[in-house]
DNA sequence: TATAGAGTATGACGTAACGTGAGAGTCAAC
DNA sequence: GTTGACTCTCACGTTACGTCATACTCTATA
């Protein structure tokens, strides 16, 4: 298919597609010989996930991460967005018994406290997005430094030790006992201060290499680091989820 | 209140509470002596209008057109907030479907065609225009233009007549004796060349505000021109209707 | 009463996700 | 062989804020 009838299929515009192709998130399959975009079954299927991620206020950029990250299962992915899409068809249903109050409230048949003026509006709270974001996003990182930060100077020299301890280990094997000692003294930490599945865990040890502003971060204690924990974290899960 | 109290109570930033401000969309009530936005209930009222615009996809300059407009009723308003909040509710409702099947499919349970795994996708038109024309059908919206080129260079003259004369009244009172003989010239016009019934009259109204391709066409007569018909025309069949 | 800490103000530049031409090549149809 | 619809690649414009930087204000507390 070519620009135009997958934009009047989907109900994009020809200019989103091109968009999409230059910041690589939706590169067609095939190109004619004059350059004209040929869009396969496999690419509208992708611009599927696009879209939905896009519906439920992902930036870009997060969907091409998550589009390419290794650990994305499409399957995974759609039961989470019917999750996201049926958080926002509750919120819709907020929206309206919002205005319907405020209809009865302008009518003078009751009053309304601020609040519930805004009731359904306040979309900061989106569990699912969070949700989604521990599983896949980089976001995890932010939550964790952020609540450090929140916990306050001791949690944060806490975690200091830890990196450090870490950091002399990183040209040993990362499945030693030593090493996961220490990246068990990291997972009991970040249960400290906020709440890591092993699967979240191991996800979060893939951010450390998949995104460069966490690699730059971690690798300040020391050059290799980053990928290092990654190894570590994914056999600590491995490790723990056989039993 | 101040505007980190507005801002934790709405969800919305601080810096688009500034932002609202410097576009004269929503500006304080009150200032302290220090420089301190204050806003009242009243200005709440406002944000939860906007709000409201802004969750079905209003661009924030038609918002404000939309408040400023003298004809603009909050009542009205949020009756037709409801509206497009159900219709997006019922868009929701069509993409979890969509879902349903597409997770169907992948589990090879069944097949989908190219349109099906795109239904409730499409987003070109604003939800509101879906259910203008859900309400007043599509011939009412797609009619005008269309037939106006087919009927020839002497129709086409007379209609521009017709917006020059609305264009020069564009500023004045919309339910103005003068203001509804030049659209009541509108409506005898568009009976010529189609059917309109006084609700599919208003109705097409509605739509030059809300389909920006209307907007921009009767706009090149001179700006606000679209706003100023859809207030005479609803003016016109709302009188009419009484009679 | 001094001072820290939280809140607020105004610039002003940055960003995301496209929109909107401009200028030119491509393709099927009549 | 010439329309007319479609496509390409620049490249600048736009919307709705985000994100500093710098400076002022207010209040709780040592």
């Amino acid at each position: 298919m070519k620009v135009k009838e997958v934009a009047d299929l989907t109900g994009v515009s020809v200019r989103t597609l091109h968009h999409y192709d230059d910041i690589g998130l939706l590169v067609p399959d095939d190109v004619t010989e004059a350059g004209y975009r040929v869009y396969s079954d496999e690419n509208l299927t992708t611009l599927q996930q696009i879209l939905f991620f896009r519906e439920v206020g992902f930036p870009l950029k997060k969907i091409k991460e998550l589009l390419d990250s290794p650990s994305f299962n499409r399957l995974e992915a759609f039961e989470l967005q019917r999750e996201m899409l049926l958080a926002k068809h509750r919120q819709l249903e907020m929206m309206i018994q919002t205005i319907d109050k405020t209809l009865q409230t302008e009518r003078g048949e009751m009053t309304m406290t601020n609040e519930e003026k805004f009731k359904g509006f306040d979309f900061s709270s989106n569990p699912y997005e969070q949700e989604a974001r521990n599983r896949w996003g980089d976001e995890a990182v932010d939550k964790a430094n952020k609540n450090v930060a929140k916990f306050g100077k001791e949690t944060q020299e806490e975690m200091n030790r830890i990196y450090y301890n870490l950091a002399e280990l990183r040209h040993t094997d990362p499945a030693s006992v030593e090493a996961q000692a220490a990246i068990s003294d990291w997972y009991t930490f970040l249960n400290k201060i906020g709440d890591y599945s092993l699967e979240a865990f191991a996800g979060l040890g893939e951010m450390y290499v998949a995104d460069e502003r966490f690699t730059k971060n971690i690798d300040q204690f020391g050059e290799g680091l980053a990928l290092f924990m990654r190894d570590a974290m994914k056999a600590y899960a491995t490790r723990r989820k056989q039993v």
